[in-house]
DNA sequence: GTACTTTCTCAGTCAACTTTCAGGAAGCGT
DNA sequence: ACGCTTCCTGAAAGTTGACTGAGAAAGTAC
């Protein structure tokens, strides 16, 4: 595993969430990243120690695998909910037969993400949420670095005011490139964030698609994304 | 704004609904949805706790399913209105002889769905009689997008100035999409609004409505539903 | 009942996307 | 300049996701 990005969320990071997740190799990924992030992160191993974990840390938000030991994911939720507690959840669910049985979820502004799943997709969809079930203060799901904007619910993406098409691992990347504008990103970080985490291939497609990126959204000057040789890419305007 | 955030009516969004249903998940179901769709949700889990609440919170409209433990759901509306409260209400009812007994009081001006029903069925008839029984302000009941129409009272929809037919899930599916125009919605999303909530099938049911759909409404320019591949549909006039 | 509409499933096809590979270009140290 | 390393990128192979026609099943009308 390599050095993990810090890739914080100004407005968002100081949630509290909830894991529960009884994989410990899945758990430390998850509660390592996602404090890097700037959550503040508790952890549960079980459906039992995750229902009174939320009753003493009343999280903002609960990251729940659907398969656990003892209580599954739904009736981890329900006893949560009995209690009065309405909080979103953000579902890990393998893709199999649990999938279905996820219906009905995403009416209370709750959401999924299947495993194998990236970081990156996680904490989008952990934004996503927090964004639209925190009250208030609507927080813009748009992000713009220079003359480069991205669309976070409807996946535009305009550069000089030019609408460009990506695919989504595209999408993805420059995503996490303009949420850590101004940072230099290893390879291997991106590929941490960006992959799946079962992903067993090489850096190249890491510099294939940087390549791909570069042809849609940096073909015009002033260059954005450059290459740091021998350390990674960065997304800054260029000049200083 | 988020993904799915709001099928909000700006101007309905802050009625007060009481909801009396005696099982526990479609109390969660139509409680977690109906208070992000916007409105403002108490619950009640017998007819006694629902006649005394419907007094304290003075709702704008119930919800009632007509089967419940103690008092069935035709009482509970005798001793409220015996009250002197003339508060609508939306009846549920499964499909059997329960059916007929409603049907003399949808001439008040109350109206009824039967179990189970699709989400969308259901925040469509409470918005139907909140717009018939709250005085005053008309508001609309056809929405339009682009050179879309669709007139939620008679069912008529057109597209460029031409009458299209529509079978009743299409319609239900294309109002969906318009409520939600220029959002992206995910498969889960769509199979979770428009269809019943016992619906067991997959995605895929939505794919083929959607080109149904686009067969006889989208079938001109500029074409206004778009996929998002991997990640769902949009309702939207095209890019820039 | 029969005919008709509508809903739902399945599977084939196609297009888009991902991943790998390999040759060439560009940067770096000496 | 030379050689070594790293990066870039075109092309091909492999994989996935979406679209759609056909038809079974369920429901509705006559």
């Amino acid at each position: 595993m390599s050095a993990m990005a810090a890739q914080t969320q100004p407005k968002q990071s100081e949630a509290k969430l909830l894991v529960v997740e009884d994989d410990a190799n899945i758990l430390e990924l998850l509660s390592a990243s996602l404090r890097f992030a700037g959550f503040d992160v508790s952890t549960a191993t079980s459906g039992s120690a995750a229902v009174s974990a939320a009753k003493n840390a009343t999280p903002d938000l609960v990251v729940l695998d659907v398969m656990l030991p003892d209580l599954d994911g739904f009736e981890v939720i329900r006893l949560m909910r009995e209690g009065g507690q309405r909080t979103p959840v953000v579902f890990l669910t393998a893709r199999d037969g649990t999938e279905d049985k996820i219906r009905g979820l995403t009416l209370g502004g709750d959401d999924y993400v299947t495993k194998p799943f990236s970081l990156e997709e996680l904490t989008a969809r952990i934004r996503a949420v927090l964004r639209r079930t925190t009250a208030g203060e609507e927080e813009p799901s748009r992000l713009v670095f220079a003359d480069l904007e991205l669309d976070e619910e409807t996946h535009e993406v305009y550069r000089a005011g030019q609408r460009v098409q990506l695919s989504p691992t595209e999408f993805k990347l420059l995503r996490y490139l303009m949420l850590n504008a101004n940072r230099v990103l290893s390879k291997a970080q991106i590929l941490d964030h960006v992959w799946k985490y079962d992903f067993r291939g090489d850096d190249n497609i890491v510099e294939s698609y940087i390549s791909y990126l570069r042809r849609k959204v940096d073909n015009v000057q002033p260059r954005l994304i450059h290459t740091l040789r021998g350390v990674g890419y960065v997304l800054r305007k260029p000049a200083v």
